[in-house]
DNA sequence: AGTTGGATGGTCT
DNA sequence: GACCATCCAACTG
């Protein structure tokens, strides 16, 4: 189980540990389905103009105001879910965008379940997708583990939840930590949109589409 | 290899 | 009624 005491701080710091953690999704009777967190984006409260909770709390936005690791998922553009994981004190709004993973394991599970969510959508199923690239995305990551919003304010810190984080193993500790700007917040405008808050492990192949 | 536009619906103004 | 913390196919060169 990954140490909730390693949330609770300033979000630049939870970001940091985060990176490399293991994400695990687990259903009754199948492979577990694990990926390994290779870039992250942290967001602030409603000082931050690229952060949902600029909004201050609002029905979607709750579970960011919450306990740190809990989980807040949220639908964008009507069609994707994204995942974020809850950082800094609880009543304090922060959370860390997980925007991609590297498959470790289940991985026919998560190209099925791709698969699956792009029939769902009425698209027909890609036609050559590599491993590296199953959940190179904050969507794809989201669509490949099979999660919703049902997952939203769940604790990912509960070593029995369906959906939960993992300590990283020795042999994930990113190689190549890089910090640059946020993706897709241009409309949050400056400083916000400029601030160096994404962390990506560049050594990895399953970064998403953003430099 | 890089750019552009469409799909699609919840959320907040 | 506008705005998205996206993705992918279909373009251009």
């Amino acid at each position: 189980v990954f140490r909730r005491a390693d949330l609770e701080g300033p979000v630049l710091a939870a970001a940091e540990a985060l990176l490399g953690a293991r994400l695990v999704r687990e259903e009754p009777g199948e492979e577990p389905r694990v990926g390994r967190i290779v870039e992250v984006e942290a967001y602030g409260g409603p000082e931050d103009r690229a952060s949902h909770a600029r909004a201050g709390r609002t029905a979607r936005t709750g579970p960011m105001f919450g306990p740190p690791g809990l989980a807040y998922v949220y639908r964008v553009y009507g069609m994707y879910d994204c995942l974020n994981v809850v950082t800094g004190p609880d009543g304090a709004a922060a959370a860390v965008l997980i925007r991609a993973v590297e498959p470790l394991g289940g991985i026919p599970g998560m190209r099925a379940a791709r698969q699956r969510a792009a029939l769902e959508r009425g698209r027909p199923s890609p036609r050559s997708l590599p491993d590296a690239r199953l959940a190179a995305g904050p969507g794809r990551l989201c669509d490949a583990l099979g999660v919703g919003r049902w997952a939203s304010d769940i604790d990912l810190c509960d070593g029995g939840a369906p959906l939960r984080l993992g300590p990283a193993h020795a042999e994930d500790r990113p190689t190549q930590p890089a910090w640059t700007p946020r993706i897709g917040i241009a409309h949050a405008g400056e400083p916000w949109a400029s601030l160096p808050w994404r962390l990506v492990d560049r050594g990895s192949a399953s970064l998403s589409g953003g430099r």
